[in-house]
DNA sequence: CGATCAGCCCGCCATT
DNA sequence: GAAATGGCGGGCTGAT
């Protein structure tokens, strides 16, 4: 398993600026914290048109993309164009050499062009979904879908999801610890699972409503070690356990018990990687009945036992220290 | 692994 | 009248 150091970024004519700032911010904001060096790329060397008007300097070509563990296909302002010849060659080879290549909104265009997600699962803008599925029709397309991961080809939907998606593949690769302090310096949710609806209603400028949730929700993540009930999160939001929950609902695209599932995972998952304990003790401060439970649902979602992530996840990456220097 | 049981969640509908 | 609410029933999921 590769660590991802290299990250390529290939910029179309006329990319999207939010995409290029995201995939900046991600790969290259802290580079303290991480080992990853990100490089723009495009077809020729020089100015490149974006989306605001004003050209960004791309200094590659697309050489960098033959050294590259991780390939990023930016979208451009509409359905990217089907990669030229040059561009399509390059990204088969990456993905023959066992490069990740990761897409989403309009630049999932460009990947099916290539003809590597041929029979798989990937998603997009929903807007463009019937779109893709028309020009493309040996792929599986799942507009509902936030990111889908199919390995070494990862797709993501609109504009912001580009955000889940690099966060997605960061902590795929390097660990919840590291998503989680991108996340929190970009002041985006540090884990949207994959098969989250797009068109999440977001909890909007904060009026009473949304307060109270936000508050409930913050409280709960202060309580996680608790045994929280339906009931007692409803109480605390002061609305009927019925009418909480369609709150929930529409504020987060998931149900109450899906989400404290969720957030208790994503505290195990940190705790294995950065701290000592014992399977047991991390299952009671997270809020999981029993090591057994904790097991259970871990293995739904990653595939492998806690003990045996931790040991793989220290292999790939030795530890870090949020003080020392990291020994490279 | 399968049984059992608590609790979740969702459709339905009367009420506000 | 439209929209939100919350109680109820039961199918279903998840914990033990």
């Amino acid at each position: 398993v590769s660590s991802l150091r290299h990250v390529v970024a290939y910029a179309p004519a006329g990319v999207v600026t939010l995409a290029l700032g995201l995939a900046t911010a991600v790969f290259r904001a802290r580079p303290e914290l991480h080992d990853m060096d990100l490089t723009l790329c495009t077809d020729t060397p020089g100015p490149v048109a974006t989306d605001l008007g004003v050209p960004v300097l791309v200094r590659a070509g697309l050489r960098p993309l033959s050294r590259a563990d991780l390939v990023l296909v930016l979208p451009a302002g509409g359905p990217n164009a089907d990669p030229s010849p040059a561009l399509r060659a390059a990204l088969r080879r990456a993905h023959a050499r066992g490069a990740v290549i990761g897409a989403h909104c309009a630049g999932v265009f460009t990947l099916a062009g290539t003809g590597l997600l041929e029979g798989r699962s990937a998603t997009t803008h929903w807007q463009y979904a019937a779109a893709l599925a028309r020009r493309h029709p040996a792929l599986d397309v799942r507009p509902e879908a936030l990111y889908v991961d199919e390995g070494a080809l990862v797709t993501g939907a609109g504009a912001a999801a580009g955000a889940d998606l690099y966060l997605h593949l960061v902590r795929r690769e390097h660990g919840a610890a590291l998503a989680n302090s991108l996340a929190r310096l970009l002041v985006v949710p540090p884990h949207r699972s994959g098969d989250q609806q797009q068109y999440v209603e977001l909890p909007v400028a904060a009026d009473a409503d949304g307060d109270r949730l936000a508050g409930t929700l913050a409280w709960a993540r202060a309580h996680l070690p608790e045994n929280l009930t339906i009931d007692e999160l409803a109480a605390h939001a002061v609305m009927s356990r019925r009418s909480f929950i369609r709150h929930f609902q529409t504020a987060t695209g998931t149900t109450p018990h899906q989400w404290l599932l969720h957030q208790r995972l994503d505290r195990a998952e940190q705790l294995l990687e950065t701290t000592p304990w014992t399977v047991d003790e991390i299952a009671h401060r997270t809020g999981f009945g029993s090591a057994a439970t904790l097991r259970e649902r871990f293995g739904q979602r990653r595939g492998t036992s806690p003990g045996e992530y931790r040991r793989s996840f220290r292999r790939e990456a030795p530890p870090r220290t949020d003080t020392g220097p990291t020994p490279d």
